[in-house]
Formats: C-alpha cells, sequence, structure tokens
DNA sequence: TGTTGTCGGAGCCACAACGG
DNA sequence: CCGTTGTGGCTCCGACAACA
C-alpha cells in the first residue's frame, strides 16, 4: 500500500483586455479551472518517501497565466509554453499512481475534485486514479482544534506543527510535500480513507434537487378539465389543502399483513 | 372536531474561509 | 479575481399532544 499525496495549482479565464462589461470572456464551464501544475510525493505504509514528482503542464483552454495566478503561484504563461501537454503528464502521473493499493491524501477536496474534472474534459481514462482519499485538511483542522466550521490553511498548519518551512507555498510540489509532512505528524489508525464519489456536487445535486413545489396551477386545470367547468376559489383553497393532506398521509390507516413473513 | 403550541427535521441563505 | 465548502441561523412544515 502506497499513499499518494499530490497538489495541484491551476489556472483560470482572465479578460486582459479589462472591459469585462463588454466583453466577458467566458469560463469554460466544463473545465473552469485548468492544471498547470502536478507535485506529488509517495510514501509507503511507514510513512517514508520513496517516491515524488513534480510536472509543470502546457495550458490549452486559458493559455495565457491569470495575472491572479502568476502573483500567487510564480508561473508564468512563458515557463508553460515548454511544458508538456496534459495527456502525456497524466500519463506519467497513472505511472506514478501504480501500487497493489493506492491512498490519495490532498489538502482540501478541491485538487481531487479539478483533477477528476480535467482528466474528464481531456477524455481521457478516468479509472486510472484511485478512489480511496484521505482529505487531510479535514483531520488537521480537528487535531489543531480549529473552531467548528474553519478549516486550517496549509501554511498554518506547517507553522503549528512545528514543521521546518521556507514559505515556498502555491507551489505543487512543496504544498505536496509539506502536506506529506503533515500526514506524518497527524497520521492515527482512525485515519481511514473515503470513497471519491465523482458525482457529489453541492452546485449541480444538492443545491438545485429541491423538495419539487406543487404545480398549483396544472393542478386546478386537471380538475377543470375532469369536471368540465370552472373551479371556484374556495374549491381551489380545497383541493390545495387535500393535496397536502394527502402527502402528510395522517388519514392512511395500516392495514393488517397477515402474509407469513419469508426469513 | 377543531385549535393551539411545541418539537425536530429539512431546506434555504448568507457568510467566512480557503482553494487556485 | 472566481469557485467551493461547511456552518449557523432562519423559516417552513409535518407530527404529535393537549385542550376546549
Amino acid at each position: 500500500m502506497n499513499y499518494i499525496i499530490f497538489d495541484l495549482e491551476f489556472n483560470q479565464s482572465y479578460d486582459s483586455t479589462k472591459r469585462r462589461s463588454i466583453i466577458k470572456k467566458a469560463s469554460n464551464k466544463e473545465c473552469p479551472f485548468e492544471i498547470i501544475q502536478i507535485g506529488a510525493v509517495k510514501l509507503d505504509e511507514k510513512l517514508e518517501l520513496i517516491d515524488k514528482m513534480d510536472r509543470l503542464i502546457k495550458p490549452v483552454i486559458y493559455p495565457e497565466v491569470n495575472p491572479f495566478v502568476q502573483e500567487l503561484t510564480g508561473i508564468t504563461t512563458e515557463m508553460l509554453k515548454l511544458a508538456a501537454p496534459f495527456y502525456e503528464i497524466y500519463n506519467e502521473f497513472t505511472e506514478f499512481l501504480k501500487s497493489n493499493r493506492a491512498i490519495l491524501c490532498v489538502w482540501g477536496k478541491a485538487d481531487i475534485k479539478e483533477l477528476f474534472r480535467n482528466v474528464k474534459y481531456h477524455k481521457l481514462d478516468l479509472s486510472l486514479i484511485p478512489k480511496e482519499y484521505i482529505n487531510l485538511q479535514k483531520h488537521a483542522s480537528k487535531h489543531l482544534n480549529c473552531p467548528k466550521g474553519t478549516s486550517i490553511g496549509l501554511s498554518n498548519a506547517v507553522n503549528l506543527l512545528n514543521i521546518p518551512s521556507k514559505d515556498e507555498f502555491h507551489n505543487a510540489f512543496m504544498d505536496a510535500y509539506y502536506t506529506a509532512e503533515i500526514f506524518r505528524k497527524i497520521y492515527n489508525d482512525s485515519m481511514k480513507p473515503k470513497i471519491y464519489n465523482i458525482n457529489e456536487n453541492r452546485s449541480s445535486n444538492k443545491r438545485n434537487s429541491r423538495m419539487p413545489s406543487i404545480d398549483t396551477e396544472g393542478l386546478f386545470k386537471q380538475f377543470e378539465k375532469m369536471y368540465n367547468r370552472e373551479i371556484t376559489e374556495e374549491e381551489k383553497s380545497m383541493i390545495k389543502l387535500s393535496y397536502m393532506m394527502g402527502k402528510t398521509r395522517q388519514f392512511q390507516i395500516e392495514i393488517p399483513d397477515n402474509k407469513p413473513t419469508i426469513q
């Protein structure tokens, strides 16, 4: 078994014309964040470092590095012009992942999510990514007694755990390295990997799957059609109330089931 | 039978914090 | 900058009990 601690740096859309109100460079919905750097370290079962990887990726969706991203990561458009394309680095990465059992370790869930999204965008083989993962940010936040609802940043966690650093954060390889150091410091047996579900996405699942509201107009129309006449306001309110009461099941009665149960 | 109050669960929303 | 995540507070609503 191996632990793969990885970190990504992304680029995103940027409108260099500055005329945002007139022209807004569309962020690609399929892939709003394009991976431009993968950094990873591999640990064995004893949490000893056995391999590492650090590669830049040539972007194709957003070829120009967003100044904000450049400022944050130090990665420039020039640097990426010489980098290899995604499919090539993904090949390398999946080779790097090969193990009888690889568990991904990430700092926050964003990286794992964007990795899946980028691989999907490039129509590459998603099944090569292990499904087991540990979100170390969550464990570290708990370990360091962060107040409920807050999660600790990587540099704060490194400082609080007295891990020697030279402030080289927001570099994929260094972030992966620091995350691995944190993992070694806070590791305990109760840190069980979870299975990543590619479909778990708040905005598309939870937030849009509200309880359906009642199409009252459609309901009344149906009654008018069935009775071939207009429905009065009083009837409307009765129909609506009955519909709601039906949902509560408060007048539903149990019918005894005499069938023998089969074990 | 109808009204009122309480309780708990679910959904919604704004916000903070973090990610690049 | 833009996007995501988790939380607390709020409201709504069903379930239920108590009461007239």
